[in-house]
DNA sequence: TATGTTTGCACAAACGTTTGCGCAAGGCTC
DNA sequence: GAGCCTTGCGCAAACGTTTGTGCAAACATA
């Protein structure tokens, strides 16, 4: 294996200096005043040996990396990997790479992916934070930008960009009141999630507009196929069942779907349902799902420049922004058979 | 926002030297006798204190990140984010961070991608590739372990590992030959790509072994839902369509579904489709859909292994793996109607 | 008490950059 | 030809580590 080319090798070779050369090779020749002729060459002489400087000394010189860190619970859910990939063209944009960790949805894995993150003196970290609690991220937050996304603390002032859950959800099961279901379920995700109990207030308050408190019934554990099985099984299976469920994520959905199937009903003939989330094959599926849709674009692009303006001007920011989701309809939802009893 | 704590501010505040420090939190304490009084003085201290080594120094000086670099062409891609979630898992495992960089299928972001984690000093690089030649990774292979995933080059001798995409793309069209199909379209992405073409040709063999060459049809351009959905509308226009469409990726499946339930036909009734990539979600169409199988969480441990392997032993290494895929069979196929005109 | 051995740690160089400062050579002014 | 300014570049310190080597003190031996 052979040797990488340093601003030492190439200054042997040269016979210029090491600074004349990272002059040049920086753009700086101008103010160093350095001569048209020596930066032809020395450019050339880069150009010709493949030159890439070594980021880890340069950053270790500089304090600055130009990259930035992100760390999600899960790159294989569809939904971060959507976020990641708008984050990183986003950073890329600016001239930013990003250092992606998975923290696969564990505190402990986060914990230390966001030590890796420091270790490396990244600029600022974007996170979608999987623990309870903010202490970590805060402490972080005391000596590096940070950026909440999706998930966050309402109760902390770090900043954050997420989708306004609650009015989605709010919409969502207006939308089912409206085409008249009044007994509704929803299929929550896991009830610490701020996501998950934002979704669950909105259902519970547009319940409560339409004087229907009583008959808001929430179950689930988790953000699983699973769940989604397990909850609308039960559900279906009740004296009365629900006409129409609310699975808070496309995933609860798929569980959803099937346990509709076993159970011989149609949708949206017999059975109405709306979901969270808003993938392409949401659209395949049949019938196609009606779903809150959240402006995932709007969110990374909003988390890049928040992050980097911290970066930039080197303090503290405590924008907290909730963005509105928009509800794309399809073909799930329809009225119920016949009204039930209420 | 506060400093970071250094072995110097900790030399500083205990009185012990940087190097004594250095040793004791790299458990070298031991090998240079340093006192369990000191060693664990110094460790409390540095507990106390949270102290993180500074990986830029800590790589400049030993020329080692315990890191490697992922290329992938797009993490918004399900299967890709799948290798990149198998990939980081495992590199967890061995203490290994990952760092994910996307290429956005563009031959300049690889490139660029690529030197950004050489000056990053990362210990080797797994690629699923999207150039056509194999030169800057040849070139890259000279001084850096290198290993390619999924995509590779038959003529080069970068190893890689990947699945065996002719065999399962055989098995698959085998399979609706038994079934009695003799009028298969094949809807297929990009012909440079090794993967298609592979899958092509299992397809073509597979026809050929059934004395069918001359009903081999394969068309289409990427791996798009516009192109599956485009190549199949245009099929089942023909005067003579086909009764089966093997799609050659997942999103052209998703496309060709689209085509069918436009033209009024029915899955497996009127047409049996089948598919490669496996998705949770290909469970949940209707009907489920039968696949090829890929082998992603093997090739994702091979590649970690293979790579690991050669930044240990300080060698190249040749090995080229093709892992067998297999078919999982759901719905979607069934015999034909009756028998076309052959 | 003199000598050798062990114990326990510190010194300093090196990794590849960046950057403030300095210095030699040449040109200009008077 | 003396003084000053400009041009063009090099010196060396610093960033935070790791690690080979060195050295003083303590201890053991004779």
């Amino acid at each position: 294996m052979t040797q990488k080319e340093t601003l030492i090798s190439i200054a042997e070779r040269t016979g210029f200096s090491i600074s004349t050369i990272s002059r040049v090779l920086n753009g700086k020749a101008q103010k160093y005043r350095i001569s048209e002729q020596t930066v032809r060459k020395i450019k050339e002489f880069a150009q010709k040996c493949n030159y890439t400087p070594n980021l880890t000394a340069q950053s270790l010189r500089t304090k600055r990396t130009n990259t930035v860190g992100l760390l999600v619970p899960s790159i294989d859910n569809p939904f971060f990997a959507n976020i990641a990939n708008v984050i990183i063209h986003e950073a890329r944009l600016h001239d930013y790479t990003v250092i992606l960790i998975d923290s696969m949805e564990n505190e402990k894995e986060e914990s230390e992916g966001l030590n890796s993150l420091l270790s490396r003196n990244i600029d600022g970290v974007i996170v979608v934070p999987c623990s309870n609690t903010p202490e970590q991220l805060e402490e972080v937050a005391q000596h590096t930008p940070i950026v909440l996304i999706d998930r966050y603390f309402p109760e902390s002032s770090l900043p954050y960009v997420s989708t306004d859950n609650f009015q989605g959800s709010y919409n969502a099961t207006r939308m089912l009141l409206d085409y008249g279901h009044r007994n509704i379920r929803c299929i929550q995700g896991p009830s610490a999630s701020i996501t998950s109990s934002e979704r669950v207030r909105g259902y519970r308050e547009a319940l409560h507009d339409f004087g229907l408190d009583d008959r808001a019934v929430v179950s689930g554990s988790d953000f699983s196929i699973q769940n989604g099985y397990i909850e609308a099984k039960l559900a279906l299976a009740e004296p009365e069942p629900p006409t129409a469920i609310f699975a808070l994520s496309n995933t609860i959905l798929l569980g959803t779907m099937k346990a509709a199937e076993e159970a011989g009903l149609r949708i949206p003939d017999d059975l109405s349902v709306i979901s969270f989330d808003n993938y392409t094959y949401l659209d395949f599926l049949s019938p196609a799902i009606t779903r809150v849709n959240q402006p995932i674009e709007e969110m990374g692009i909003l988390a890049i420049k928040m992050l980097l303006q911290m970066i930039r001007d080197n303090r503290a920011n405590h924008s907290q922004i909730l963005l509105p989701p928009t509800i794309t309809v399809r073909d799930s939802v329809r009225a119920p058979r016949k009204t039930t009893a209420e």
